[in-house]
RNA sequence: GUGGGCGUGGCCUAGCGGUUAAGGCGCCAGGUUGUGGCCCUGGAGAUCGAGGGUUCAAAUCCCUCCGUCCACCCCA
C-alpha cells in the first residue's frame, strides 16, 4: 500500500515507464504518417492486415531467435487465466506469418502483399525515440523469393519516406547468406576469432557464442583491428545468394534508389536470410533509423508452415515523427470549426444544437458554445479554436429567426436566416 | 543491463540555507448595455517528486528510493 493510500487519498497514476500518450497536439503528425502509409500501400497494392496484440509466446520464441535481446530480456510474457503462455507482440512479422499459415494464404496467388500499423512491446530502457510500446508500420510480401520482390519492398519504403517529405536519407544494404552458405561462413568466422577471444571485449565473447555475425559491428576500439581482418561474408556466399544480391542491385540501380553496401549490417532477429536493409538519415543521430527489414525465407517453416519465402520491413512511427520534426517537414494541422455557434439564452442554446446538426449534415465542422458563458467568452473560445465563422444567437435574433454571422478573418457581419446556416458558409 | 543529467502550479522557468515560493505561457473572469485576436486588471492553481537526515531554520545541504531525460547496448 502506498503512502497516499494509507492517508486515505486515492493514488495518482502515471503511464507506465516508456509508455507514451499521444496527445491531441501530436496527432496531426500521427495522422500524416498513417495516411501516407495507407496511400503508398494503396499505390503498391498492399492490403491491410491486423493481427492480435498478443500471441502464443512460442510464435516469437521460436522465430526471433534464442540469443537475441528481444527473446532474452525484452519480451512481455504473461499467463492468461487458463494457464496459456502468451507474449505481447515484440515485432510484427512472426504474427503475420502465423496468420498466413493459419488462413491458408499459401493457396492465394503469390506473393501475398500485406501491410499493418500496430503497436509493438519491448521491455527496454527508454530514451529518445525508444519506447516500451512503439508503433510500427510494416509490410510483408510472402510467397515469392525473387529479388524483384526485394526491390519492390525496398522501393515501397523508399517511396514512403519520400512521400512523407523526408530528405537526405540513404539505404544501407547487405546480404547475409542463406541456410546453404551462412553456416559455413559462421564456422569460418568462429575459427578466425577463437584464438583472439581474450583480446576482444566481453560483449564480443558473448557474441562469439550466441550471435557471431554481430561480432562484425562491435564499436569497441580494441575489437576493430580484428574486425578489419575478419573473413568476409561476401566471399562465402553461395552462387544462389550471390546471384540474388546481384540482381537486386541491378533493380535498385534501375529505380534510382541510392544505397551503400554495408557488410557490417546484420539484423537483430535470427530469421533473416539474404537481403537485409535499413534506411536512415544521411546525418545519423541516435535512434534515427527510419525503417529496416529483410528477407526471411525460412521463417514460415519455423512456424510449421510450408517452405515459403518472404520479405518485409518495419518502420517505427515515433521515429519517423522524430525525423519529420528534425527536418521541419510541415504536416497538415488540426482542423478548425467552420462555424462556432455562440448563444445567449436557453432558447438560443436549443437552436444552437439544431443548427450544429444541420451544419454537420452539410459536411462542415460545427461547435456549440458553452452554456451560461458571456458572448465575450464564447468569442474568445471561437477565436482560440480557429473558427472561420461565429453565429451569434441572442434574444434579438431568436425573435426573428435569424443569426448574426460574423466572419472572424475580415470582421464582417451579416444576418442569416437560422434555417439557412447549414448552406450559408460557402466554399 | 551500464553510465550521466534533471525533478518547483497544466506547461516553461527564477529562487540554491532565513519572513506569506517569484515570473512567463495557458486557463477563468472583468475592462460599460450582446462581440474575438493586441493591450490592461484581477483570479484560480504548488503539501517545491517521495521518505529519512543535518540545522535554531531546507525548495535550497546529505542519504535512500521513485520518476524522467540523454548516452551506451540493442533496436523501430
Amino acid at each position: 500500500m502506498s503512502e497516499s493510500e494509507k492517508a486515505g487519498k486515492p493514488q495518482k497514476f502515471a503511464a507506465p515507464r516508456g509508455i507514451a500518450d499521444v496527445l491531441p497536439d501530436e496527432w496531426p503528425y500521427w495522422q500524416y504518417v498513417r495516411d501516407t502509409a495507407e496511400r503508398v500501400c494503396g499505390l503498391f497494392g498492399y492490403h491491410r492486415i491486423e493481427t492480435p496484440t498478443f500471441e502464443h509466446a512460442g510464435v516469437y520464441l521460436r522465430t526471433v531467435g534464442a540469443g537475441t535481446d528481444i527473446v532474452e530480456k525484452e519480451m512481455y510474457l504473461f499467463e492468461d487465466r487458463g494457464g496459456g503462455r502468451l507474449a505481447l507482440r515484440p515485432e510484427g512479422t512472426a504474427g503475420v506469418i502465423r496468420a498466413y499459415i493459419e488462413h491458408g494464404m499459401a493457396s492465394l496467388s503469390q506473393p501475398v502483399r500485406l501491410a499493418y500499423v500496430s503497436p509493438n512491446f519491448r521491455y527496454d530502457r527508454p530514451q529518445a525515440g525508444r519506447y516500451r510500446q512503439h508503433t510500427q508500420f510494416g509490410v510483408e510480401a510472402i510467397g515469392d523469393g525473387d529479388p524483384l520482390v526485394d526491390a519492390e519492398v525496398i522501393d515501397l519504403l523508399w517511396t514512403f519516406l519520400g512521400e512523407l517529405g523526408l530528405r537526405d536519407f540513404i539505404l544501407k544494404l547487405n546480404t547475409i547468406g542463406d541456410q546453404a552458405c551462412r553456416p559455413a561462413y559462421i564456422a569460418k568466422l568462429r575459427e578466425y576469432y577463437r584464438p583472439h577471444l581474450d583480446a576482444v571485449c566481453a560483449d564480443c565473447r558473448m557474441r562469439f557464442e550466441k550471435n557471431p555475425l554481430r561480432l562484425l559491428d562491435c564499436k569497441e576500439e580494441r575489437c576493430r583491428p580484428l574486425i578489419a581482418g575478419a573473413p568476409r561474408q561476401h566471399d562465402f556466399l553461395c552462387d544462389a545468394c550471390r546471384d540474388h544480391f546481384a540482381r537486386l542491385r541491378g533493380y535498385l540501380a534501375t529505380l534510382g534508389v541510392e544505397y551503400t553496401i554495408d557488410e557490417q549490417l546484420v539484423r537483430g532477429l535470427d530469421y533473416y536470410t539474404r537481403t537485409v536493409f535499413e534506411c536512415h538519415p544521411r546525418v545519423e543521430g541516435s535512434q534515427s533509423s527510419m525503417g529496416s527489414g529483410g528477407r526471411y525465407d525460412g521463417l514460415c517453416e519455423l512456424l510449421g508452415g510450408p517452405p515459403t519465402p518472404g520479405i518485409g520491413f518495419g518502420a517505427g512511427i515515433e521515429r519517423l515523427i522524430l525525423n519529420i520534426k528534425r527536418q521541419e517537414v510541415s504536416v497538415p494541422g488540426a482542423t478548425a470549426p467552420d462555424l462556432y455557434i455562440a448563444h445567449l439564452t436557453p432558447e438560443a442554446a436549443t437552436a444552437a444544437l439544431r443548427i450544429a446538426r444541420a451544419v454537420r449534415a452539410a459536411g462542415r465542422q460545427a461547435m456549440v458554445g458553452s452554456a451560461g458563458k458571456s458572448l465575450k467568452a464564447q468569442m474568445r473560445h471561437a477565436n482560440a479554436r480557429g473558427a472561420r465563422y461565429v453565429a451569434i444567437i441572442g434574444a434579438e435574433e431568436m425573435a426573428v429567426g435569424e443569426a448574426t454571422l460574423r466572419n472572424l478573418a475580415d470582421h464582417s457581419e451579416r444576418r442569416v436566416r437560422i434555417d439557412d446556416l447549414g448552406t450559408a458558409l460557402g466554399g
